[in-house]
RNA sequence: GGUCCGGUGGCAGAAUGGUGAUGUAGCGGACUGCAAAUCCGCGAAUGUGGGUUCGAUUCCCGCCCGGACCUCCA
């Protein structure tokens, strides 16, 4: 038996407005994301929509006794074929050292894996049988050498996004190949030459559109009808309105995705993150000079619709929420308790994380003070956002080292100057320790410590 | 050019048609040999111009600024 939660409402990128959230089956609840094209290290905007994901995942399982959610890896795209070149690497080690990168980066940021991660490489015969139905009843056309979807063939094309295709004919800023019957058709099927990857298929050897794969991966493992679709919001056009196009022209039954959510887009230092600035950071870039957990709470501080500003001055501020959330661990026993009412109340709020975490510092008052059932409400409640889940005294002074018994010597020896007096002495000592990075703090149980 | 989203204290960031959270930073005090941590207190914000309203930061319109997307490309 579930604990009862406040009900969810979740923003709906096609209704344009936050609804409450009804499952298909309350059952099982199916959600669906993006997962990365494996050519690079991911980055943090990659991130944000990992984490909000994440996030939902951890609430649903909360809400409802079974959650499958499905994230697939895109492992066959121009890009990566490109990247390979560069590299004057296989294409399939290039996309299996990135997706190894990316598990580990996912890891350490504490995002709990998806139940099942299926490769586009893996899905091409699903892939084949979708366009070959949408050939079949008339929403395809092959046109040389490739295989089109015929917008023209799908009258709600755009509702998703809410774009008239009239309007994006108008504006669009790319030459239309000629081969399209409308300029608005997309690809399903693309040939390959001898130097692309490239399968055997009914139109010939060639490989997959970028739209399709997520709809053959959506149907396989979660069906014709699941509940959430998700990524960030650069997704929502043209690839989650294409793939909603192909899926319900091929299963006219079906709804495919009942909710869409969409996070928004993050900037670095006021700026938008592009490699053209030189502000590109990957996860990977910003560990070095922060724990994770900083990091994650940094992207957990924003809502997941509004635009995020990272900045170096923000990982530092995370980090001493941190402190003080541990702190406030540390000062005593933590009992297990249920999450408290009002995180989950905020989280149901269309995952009002910042809010959830402004209850968690009120709690974290109250555990200072004394308050013990509020440390555990505390981790409990942390734990929804998938913080304050590691032991304090290893986020105080990171891993046991060699070095911890000449820094516990070093107090001692502080210690017995104290004792005698010799303040000079004691404050020169902490001095030493300061200069390495080491924090003391008097406590009326003696000396602790923590790295800076 | 088109469509859409947003502009809240130094910084980050909630909420709301009727006294604007929370954190961090700053300042003052308590505690401390001095610090650190903790506690108490203080100051500090709704881009701009109109409109609707008894009342607008919230709703509407213009402007300025930022961002996303505009079809094989996050």
């Amino acid at each position: 038996m579930q604990t009862p939660v406040a009900a969810l409402s979740l923003h709906d990128s096609q209704r344009r407005m936050t609804v409450p959230f009804t499952p298909l089956d309350p059952e099982h609840v199916k959600v669906y994301y993006c997962g990365p094209t494996v050519y690079d290290l991911a980055h943090i905007g990659n991130l944000r929509a990992m984490l909000t994901a994440d996030v939902l995942v951890r609430f649903l399982r909360h809400a409802y006794p079974r959650v499958t959610f499905v994230r697939n890896i895109t492992d066959v795209d121009d890009k990566i074929t490109a990247r390979a070149r560069e590299n004057g690497e296989d294409i399939a080690s290039l996309t299996q050292r990135t997706t190894e990168e990316f598990h580990q980066d996912l890891a350490a940021m504490n995002v709990l894996p998806p139940d099942i991660e299926p490769r586009a490489t893996h899905n091409i015969g699903e892939m084949q049988a979708l366009i070959a139905r949408l050939i079949e009843n008339g929403h395809a056309y092959e046109a040389a050498g490739h295989v089109l979807f015929s917008v023209a063939s799908f009258p709600s094309y755009g509702a998703l996004s809410g774009r008239d295709p009239e309007d994006l004919v108008a504006g669009a800023r790319v030459d239309v190949a000629t081969y399209k019957k409308d300029p608005g058709d997309f690809v399903l099927w693309k040939p390959s030459d001898a130097e692309q990857p490239g399968w055997e298929s009914p139109w010939g050897r060639g490989r997959p559109g970028w739209h399709i794969e997520c709809s053959a991966m959506s149907h396989r493992y979660l069906g014709e009808s699941f509940d959430i679709h998700g990524g960030g919001s650069d997704l929502l056009f043209p690839h989650h309105e294409n793939e909603r196009a192909q899926s319900l022209c091929c299963f006219p039954q079906g709804k495919f995705a009942n909710y869409w959510v969409h996070n928004a887009m993050l900037l670095v230092e006021g700026e938008k993150m592009s490699k053209s600035l030189g502000n590109f950071l990957t996860i990977r870039d910003v560990l070095k000079q922060a724990p994770a957990e900083a990091l994650r709470l940094l992207l957990l501080g924003a809502h997941y619709r509004s635009t995020l500003n990272y900045t170096q001055a923000g990982l530092q501020d995370a980090r001493k929420v941190l402190d003080r959330f541990y702190r406030a661990l540390a000062a005593g026993p933590v009992p297990e308790v249920a999450p408290p009412e009002a995180v989950v109340m905020a989280l149901a709020e269309d995952l009002n994380t910042p809010k959830a975490l402004a209850e968690l510092h009120v709690l974290a008052g109250q555990a200072l003070a004394g308050d013990r059932e509020a440390a555990g409400a505390l981790k409990a409640g942390a734990g929804m956002l998938g913080l304050l889940q590691d032991d304090p005294e290893k986020w105080f002074k990171g891993d046991a080292s060699e070095e911890d018994a000449a820094i516990d010597a070093l107090i001692a020896e502080r210690a017995a100057a104290k004792k005698a007096r010799d303040f000079a002495r004691a404050d020169a000592l902490r001095d030493q320790l300061q200069g390495q990075g080491i924090v003391l703090e008097d406590t009326k149980d003696g000396t602790i410590w923590r790295r800076a």
